[in-house]
DNA sequence: TGTATGCGCAACTTTTTGGTTTTGCAACTT
DNA sequence: AAGTTGCAAAACCAAAAAGTTGCGCATACA
């Protein structure tokens, strides 16, 4: 059972989920009446996105909201930055390559 | 089947598999030696991230590199972007609050 | 106190994965 | 031409995921 946040992003549904309470909190119905999913399915994927810390839960009263650790998303954004670094300097050389035949111009 | 780049991205060695031919193009016995998979493994990682078109293969004699689609890492980072917004905003909220608390200071 | 609502949890089913083994083809090597 | 190497594809398997159904436990409300 691995249980990361790239686990997490990978189903469709979780990804809408993650974007439905990235705006408000929501209690599980409420993100299901969004969907084409039962409540019980979306409980499924909000235990899932518990265990991958991304979303946090709040009771009130009878209700339990449950909101989006954004923060948690900046995991990805760390990962991509190894590839981020190798699109920029694809980037450079395409830049070195344009200085360079511009300098043949002259 | 659905076959998109978050799906491509869940699997631990597939992530492997593109950080190392990030840097340069491998064949599918050079990729295998580096896990402790089979290359039979490999391969069939290596057909589902070309079907999402992650990876690109070029024929060289009997040999066969992949190459990363750095360009289509970009999808990630676009997802990224309407979470992005909201941790800056929230950022900035946080900024506002100890402006606030410093103006009351005066 | 009885009933409705909002949930989580557990059991079960179906589909999808990730992996292995086998087979076979193409391309180098001798 | 025969053997070796590099690979894909198919058949198969165990494990996991995604969803459903049913149940039980709180909380709210009449």
């Amino acid at each position: 059972m691995r249980r990361d946040i790239f686990q997490a992003i990978a189903d469709p549904t979780r990804r809408a989920i993650i974007a439905l309470i990235a705006v408000q909190a929501l209690t599980p119905n409420a993100i299901a009446e969004h969907f084409d999913t039962s409540r019980q399915a979306v409980s499924k994927h909000l235990r899932i996105l518990q265990e991958c810390e991304i979303v946090k839960k709040e009771q009130e009263g009878r209700e339990i909201y449950y909101e989006l650790e954004v923060e948690k998303m900046k995991e990805i954004d760390q990962w991509l930055e190894q590839f981020r670094k190798i699109w920029e300097s694809r980037f450079d050389q395409l830049d070195n390559v344009l200085s360079t035949l511009k300098k043949n111009e002259q």
